[in-house]
DNA sequence: CAAAATAAAGTAATTACTCACTTTCTTATG
DNA sequence: CATAAGAAAGTGAGTAATTACTTTATTTTG
C-alpha cells in the first residue's frame, strides 16, 4: 500500500558544524539541568542527532566538556578583556569588565553551574585545567588594573590587592548563589550596579573635586 | 581442623547511630569527591556496613542526603549565630561569624560542595529547601546586624544594606572558590582576615578618635 | 562512486533499591 | 535469673533501569 519509505531527507552537516552546534547546546542545556546529570542521550536530543552519531563528532563525552570548557573561557574572557580596554582608567575598566561579566551569565544562566561543577570535579581532567587557568588569568587581570589604579591615583594606595581581588570575584559569586536561591536570573543585571558600587567603596580614593 | 565458623562478631548499633554516622561519614566524603558521584556503596563502605544494609536506616537516597542537608543547616546556624551573640558591637559580630563560617569550612572542607550542589540541582528536593532557607536566614541575619551597626553608629548609615548582605556572602564563596582553585583548604583561614578588613572597609564609619 | 554523516540496535558497566535469610539485641515470663 | 521469642540490624546476592560507548548498515553529498 502506502509509501515503504518517506525518505526522511536528513540534512548531514560538517563534524565543524556539529561540534560547535553541541557545545552550544551544552550550554543552553545548562541553563536548566545540573551538568552532572546531562547524558549523552538528552544534548544529542537537543542537537538534532541519535546519540550514536554524538560520537562521530566527539571522541569521548570527556572530550565533549573540554570543547566546552574552550569556548566558555574564550567568549568569557575575550567579552569581559575586551571592554575592559575600553577604558582609561582602571576603576571604570573594573566596573565595566564586572557589568559584562553579570552581563554575559545573565545571557548564560548555565556558566556558573559548568565552571563550578568542573571545579568541585576530582582529579586533573582538561575541563578543570582550563576553567582553573581561566580564573587565574582573570584574577591577574584584576590585580593588574587595581595596580594600575593606584598609579593612577583613582584607588587608595593602601589596599590589599590580593584580597580585593578575591573580593571581587566572591562579588560575582555572591550575585551568582543569589540568583540561584532566588531563581531569578534577570535580577542579577539589576543588582550588579549596587554591588560593584558598595565593593569599590572599599578602596575608593576620595578626591575633594573630582574632574570628570 | 580449625573452626568451621568464626563467628565475626558483629556489632549492631541502633539506627539512630547509624543515621548520623552515615550524615557525616557523607560530610567527609564530600571534603574528597563531588557529592553527585557518591554512590551509596561507597557510603556504605566508608560507614563500615553493606550496601543492603543502608536502606534499614533510609528509605532512599533522597532522605539521606535531605539529614545530610539539616545536619549542615544546624551546624552551621548554631556555630555561627552563637559566636555573634557574643558580640555587642555589630560590626564584631560580623567578622567574628565571617571566620566563624570560614572555620567551619576549613574543617568540613565537603560543605561548600554539598550546599551548592544541592542548590544547582533542578526541582525541590527537601535537602535543596533546607539549604535555601538556611541561606536565606543568614542573608537576614546580616542584614539585621548592619542595620543594629547603623544604629550603634558604626557603620555608615548611607549605606546599601541589601548589596552589603550580598557582599558578605560572595566574600565567603570568593574564598572557597578561590581555594578550590588552589587546592589548598587551609590558607583559607589565613587569607579570611583580610578579606573581611576589606570588605568591612565599604562601610565603616571612621571616628576620629576611635575608643578601645 | 567514495567518503562522510547518520540511525538504530546492541553491550558492558554502574547504580539505587529489594529480598530472603542470618545474627544480634531486648525483654517478658516461668 | 535463665531463656525463648520476637524485633531490630545486618548480609549478600539479586534486579531493573540508566548510561557511555560500539557496531552495522543506510543515506547523503562532493
Amino acid at each position: 500500500m502506502s509509501a515503504n519509505k518517506p525518505p526522511a531527507k536528513r540534512t548531514y552537516q560538517s563534524t565543524e558544524q556539529r561540534q560547535s552546534a553541541t557545545v552550544e547546546a551544552v550550554v543552553q542545556l545548562c541553563a536548566e539541568q545540573d551538568p552532572s546529570t546531562l547524558t549523552t542521550a538528552r544534548i544529542a536530543d537537543e542537537v538534532g542527532l541519535s546519540q550514536g552519531a554524538l560520537f562521530k563528532h566527539f571522541p569521548n563525552k570527556n572530550s565533549l566538556w573540554e570543547s566546552v570548557a574552550a569556548w566558555v573561557s574564550e567568549q568569557l574572557t575575550q567579552r569581559v578583556f575586551s571592554v575592559a580596554d575600553q577604558h582609561e582608567q582602571a576603576d571604570k575598566a573594573l566596573e565595566a569588565m564586572f557589568l559584562a561579566h553579570i552581563g554575559f551569565i545573565a545571557r548564560h544562566p548555565g556558566i556558573p553551574r559548568l565552571m563550578l561543577g568542573e571545579l568541585q570535579k576530582p582529579g586533573n581532567s582538561a575541563a578543570k585545567r582550563i576553567v582553573r587557568q581561566t580564573l587565574a588569568n582573570y584574577r591577574q587581570k584584576v590585580i593588574s588594573l587595581l595596580n594600575l589604579g593606584i598609579q593612577q591615583h583613582r584607588i587608595t594606595s593602601t589596599i590589599d590587592t590580593e584580597a580585593a581581588a578575591v573580593l571581587y570575584l566572591g562579588a560575582i559569586q555572591g550575585l551568582v548563589v543569589q540568583g540561584m536561591i532566588g531563581g531569578d536570573i534577570h535580577s542579577l543585571e539589576q543588582a550588579a550596579p549596587r554591588i560593584f558600587r558598595l565593593y569599590s567603596a572599599s578602596f575608593q580614593e576620595v578626591p575633594d573635586a573630582p574632574q570628570t
